[in-house]
DNA sequence: GGGGTCATGTAATAGGTTACATGATTCT
DNA sequence: AGAATCATGTAACCTATTACATGACCCC
């Protein structure tokens, strides 16, 4: 049911999580989370994060603390976190992990419109798209391997592990509905189309 | 790379998908894209529509055809598609189909600031979390059974039926973490734990 | 010392969601 | 006949993204 937090931006919810570390100002946030690579896992978007601190700082989740002044540099405003702001934290952490949410991924739009295109189109979409996966599985193994080599702790890659376990379970589901797409016998190739007027495939 | 695309909503694919069958006004749309189920794959909402369809008939992919009036009902503007709205369908659809893209659910962004939670409310919602996948399942595959047998093609489930592949591939994930988790010899559990001050879990 | 890129923020625009409005129909 | 719901659309508000602005630092 996920209630409506007065700030639903995820984002919020890593700004939240850096201030428990320290206070910090809006631009060090920006620079953090870029490198700490959460913006693989939280859509980033420096001009958001400044309405999101906003926001924030409106909802009480966190407040000024100082305005410091460095040269002819713009001011900078350092905000730490709240009581509110912990407790806010820990709510909505507790939500997404423990509450699965109904969601809408690209990939399942374009499936259910599939049908517009016909499967002579369709076949070698799909090959497409099972490379394109396998290339990015590739890509976060290796970001995790060399990860863990370096020391860090597996919890710490837990998010690109579940990743990983998605990739491949669409991989998977490509390859099946490849199958039910060119199997001459009992597939869906032929009347599909002849749906659209076109000889069946895989004959 | 996924294009810059005039309108971005997906509500508008769908909106072009349908135009294709005849011209609709939008109410007409509106309705016919609830009953036919397709708002759990799409976003929808009702204002939203309006507005998308505003924009595609601002970018010349649908076009007013008429205008009816019917009683003291308000006046309903009919759509029809165009030769552009035909061709951005089509490449639109290309697109979702044959290029994955880097998406950001909710449970990836919690997974990403677990570590934030202490082990022992983490390993509770975790299999809660468990538990709402189970019933979602059950209820897409009863959903999915109920329509096969009512006769329809198993193409226009497809979606469904991907959706299945990820709800048992979040299930095994979560299943293998909590594993990592209350291990207590291999675990994180007592690392993690000894961070937030607690006693180990599974001890 | 002039041209890029970094640091830091604001403002303008466009997109999306909620709330509102109002005649028609149906139910009791 | 009044209440509830449907049909249909507009308007107000909020969010998010892009573009713009400017001093500082670094490179050659």
């Amino acid at each position: 049911m996920a209630k409506k937090r007065k700030v639903a931006n995820l984002l919020a919810l890593a700004v939240l999580s850096y201030l428990t570390q320290r206070p910090m100002h809006p631009y060090e946030l920006s620079r953090t989370l870029r490198d700490n690579g959460d913006a693989r896992s939280i859509k980033f978007n420096h001009g958001s994060l400044y309405m999101v601190v906003q926001q924030l700082a409106r909802a009480g989740f966190i407040a000024e603390q100082e305005t410091s002044r460095d040269g002819q540099r713009p001011e900078r405003t350092v905000y730490a976190l709240t009581d509110a702001g912990r407790l806010e934290l820990r709510d909505w952490l507790r939500e997404l992990i423990g509450e699965p949410e109904h969601e809408y991924p690209h990939f399942v739009a374009g499936l259910s419109l599939i049908g517009a295109l016909p499967p002579s189109e369709v076949v070698p979409l799909l090959r497409a798209r099972g490379e394109r996966i396998a290339e990015e599985r590739a890509g976060i193994r290796k970001l995790v391997d060399d990860a863990l080599a370096g020391g860090l702790p597996g919890l710490f890659l837990v998010e690109e592990e579940y990743r990983l376990a998605l990739l491949d379970a669409e991989a998977a589901f490509v390859e099946r509905f490849l199958g039910q797409i060119t199997d001459p016998v009992s597939g869906w190739g032929p009347m599909w189309a002849e749906f659209h007027g076109e000889p069946a495939p895989g004959a």
